[in-house]
DNA sequence: GTGAAAGCGCTAACAC
DNA sequence: GTGTTAGCGCTTTCAC
């Protein structure tokens, strides 16, 4: 029978209807992604890998853009296009992801929900994260073992988690080696490469300037070289500058970029798994919560030891 | 009656299916994007644009990525995928629409389809294009006009249609100021960072080395950059060096480049507007061509007259 | 196993 | 205008 079937299928050219599929089975094929403002190397990294393993499973991914909708998060818009649109599942990148009104109207929605890059314990949602916290220690310790003492940071928003998890790895690097803590080079940017430069640029002005910068993602580590380059100041011979993520910027600037590794493809992927075996079970309601804990610092041009 | 309708919209909560809209009304609301492996900056622009004006005009974005299939494009399986969805409209993003096979897989489906970049007049498909030979042009007789002669330029690879426009307004450019075409200046990307870095080494390396390098892209001229600082040569003052398009990369780089913006989002933009059009009114058959013509020069610090 | 039938939530076409 | 109905192409269930 099989075989007349499948002759059959050939024969008269048949496509499966989706739309069809999805009205009877509930079973739609899409999964969702949506974001807000991330960084353009960071949101690439991740719509690619997640759209290559979609399209080995068979499903489809429809990109949600979340930003500059009009004071923070327009609920009732959202609302209506997610809610239309019957999604097997949903996925969160940051900083949506740490969106604890958005997580919320997910959970009234009913849509299975993947937080990237954060959980939170408050809602039955699965989460892939991180450990940016070891992951910045980890760095952090680097620089110290090669000699650096005085060492800038520049910090994420602090309104989101791994912004203080990234800080919390630094100074607990710096406790641990027996380094004091200085206020003053520790400084704020938002993840662009702007502020990246800017903050740079301040650190550089001190009197007694660093010998090393960290930076919290790989743009702000761009803008840190940036000024530094501006500044005539010689990398990594008078200043180290390391980054994070290890996105496409960070090896398409030179010195290129030494940076810890986050694994986005790997993460996008198992966000995308779990939706696709959600969807196939049937979901029991209990939430899957991975963590990737590869940390792998990768070795470039703009770090030396200390002049 | 309209208001007892919006009350009990409201009241009972409902929310219109689009599965079911789809399935009946042949409309999915669901604009597909494809593209094979582009620049990562490039990709993101593109993306970012089109999913707002989805937004805005209340259709999805459903992306594909038709890269990595093996030898080239795997016809079987796209067919499958992009038939079964239902899609309203596709775009095809450089470089696959130059791609006559694929443009031929699209006409027997019967989707309508936009190009983005290129025409092709075989096929009754509309398109959204650029001007890449007067760009170039453009760009070209700036560098001259600033008093460079030695001018070496890195092609895009041969058998895209844009890369042999572009480089045509680049020969046409030095025509017409009179300066003898030197075939030793033009060497052959392939749009990366990585080869920009290397034909920026072979220019570079040349007994005598041209003053500027303008690159078919901003990758690639993010990676001449790359080439000179590696040996030291101050830009601009030694060598000027610029770029195709101002994506993200162009701005997140020391020195910023100057560039020939393409207006990316916008011609983004008009793709959704061509398939949102189409589909509202029915389809006429008829192929819509837009050119856009804002040829916009940005001026950034790695352009300076020679030395 | 195989076949028949109900119905998913909507749109379109036709009546009133 | 307003109300009714057929049917889009599938999945699921239930009977054989």
């Amino acid at each position: 029978t099989r075989e007349r079937v499948e002759a059959a299928i050939a024969a008269l050219n048949y496509k499966p209807n989706l739309m069809a599929r999805g009205l009877a089975g509930g079973r739609s094929k899409l999964i969702g992604l949506a974001y807000y403002n991330p960084s353009p190397s960071y949101l690439s990294a991740l719509v690619v890998s997640a759209l290559k393993h979609c399209r080995d499973l068979g499903h489809h991914l429809v990109i949600e853009d979340l930003s500059d909708i009009e004071d923070g998060l327009d609920t009732t818009m959202i609302l209506k296009r997610l809610s239309s649109i019957q999604l097997d599942g949903l996925i969160l990148a940051p900083p949506l992801s740490g969106n604890t009104k958005l997580l919320e109207l997910m959970q009234d929605i009913g849509i299975p929900t993947v937080l990237l890059g954060s959980t939170d314990d408050r809602f039955k949602q699965s989460s892939v994260v991180f450990d940016d916290r070891a992951a910045a220690y980890t760095m952090t310790c680097h620089l110290i073992d090669l000699g650096h003492k005085k060492i800038g940071f520049i910090r994420g928003p602090h309104e989101l988690p791994w912004s203080r998890k990234r800080q919390e790895g630094y100074e607990q690097a710096l406790i641990d080696k027996g380094i004091q803590i200085d206020k003053k080079l520790i400084l704020e940017g938002d993840f662009t490469f702007r502020t990246g430069m800017h903050r740079g640029d301040d650190l550089l002005e001190l009197p007694d300037r660093p010998t090393a910068i960290f930076a919290s993602n790989d743009d702000m580590a761009a803008g840190v070289i940036a000024a530094a380059q501006r500044r005539s100041i010689q990398i990594p011979k008078e200043l180290s500058v390391v980054g994070f993520d290890d996105t496409a910027i960070a090896a398409a600037i030179w010195p290129r970029l030494t940076t810890v590794r986050q694994p986005i493809a790997e993460m996008a992927q198992a966000s995308v798994d779990i939706i696709s075996d959600v969807t196939a079970e049937g979901w029991n309601g209990e939430p899957v919560r991975l963590v990737n804990d590869s940390i792998h610092i990768v070795e470039r041009e703009s770090l030396a030891p200390p002049a």
